[in-house]
DNA sequence: GAGCGTAATATACTCCAGGGAATAACCCTT
DNA sequence: AAGGGTTATTCCCTGGAGTATATTACGCTC
């Protein structure tokens, strides 16, 4: 009869716990879900271009992205270049590869903890 | 050197973890930030109209998540009355308040969650 | 040095979620 | 029965975020 059972047998999930986190920098949000998949795509293709093209992102937003993290991590996570073999592109540096293992992680963590939390939800605090 | 340290004093923590939780049901979101806040204004000024004015909300955004909740509890969380003595209003139902509490827990939870990440990130992993 | 494909950057445009405004319904008070 | 303040609902419209488009710069290849 209640609308938040205060003691339920959970046989089904009424209700999920979701969320979103992100790490913050200096200027704002540094590391996010799109952002790591945009540093994944980029070690994949080698391009900003391309990466973006292949997230159905515009490459001026892909762009802007690559420069925030650049500018808020101690070290460029991508470094680009223009000309060249190709017409340029982009590559993903060790500092890259190390922010996407860590956010990652993070989100392994967090994905257990709305678990956890759906859990407490359902069958009640 | 590096933009991810993997091992750093932390005299200072230059990220920080951020991020939001909401409960899902049915239609989508049940319960965010926003609609408990709203809840609890409810519950403070008896009336719709004005627990939006105090938010800043439009009438119209606080009826549609009044609606909303209402729907996907079992009990409605919100009683509206129409006409009579003043006009009408809203008053928070006994299963509105459990949902209130139930939230804030679970954001208690989720703030501490985020503060053990944030040490993690800045130590690092 | 012409051509290529990419990065980098500025400008123009589109689209739609959200809010404002307007209206009706409601029922107690006087 | 008129008034008042609220809920309930529809319609219209704007702001601005994001996208598309256009332009320039770049440097290796051939």
């Amino acid at each position: 009869m209640s609308g938040i059972p205060a003691k339920r047998p959970s046989l089904e999930a009424r209700y999920t716990v979701e969320g979103h986190i992100w790490v913050e920098g200096a200027e704002g949000t540094f590391l996010g879900v799109g952002r790591v998949l945009l540093l994944e795509k980029i070690k994949e293709y080698g391009s900003i271009t391309r990466a973006a093209g292949s997230l159905e992102m515009s490459y001026r937003k892909a762009w802007e992205l690559v420069e925030s993290m650049n500018r808020q991590a101690g070290a460029p996570l991508v470094v680009a270049t223009t000309g060249g073999k190709g017409g340029g592109g982009a590559v993903l540096t060790e500092a890259g590869g190390r922010a996407i293992k860590l956010f990652r992680e993070l989100d392994a963590e967090f994905r257990k903890f709305r678990e956890k939390m759906s859990r407490t939800v359902n069958n009640g605090a």
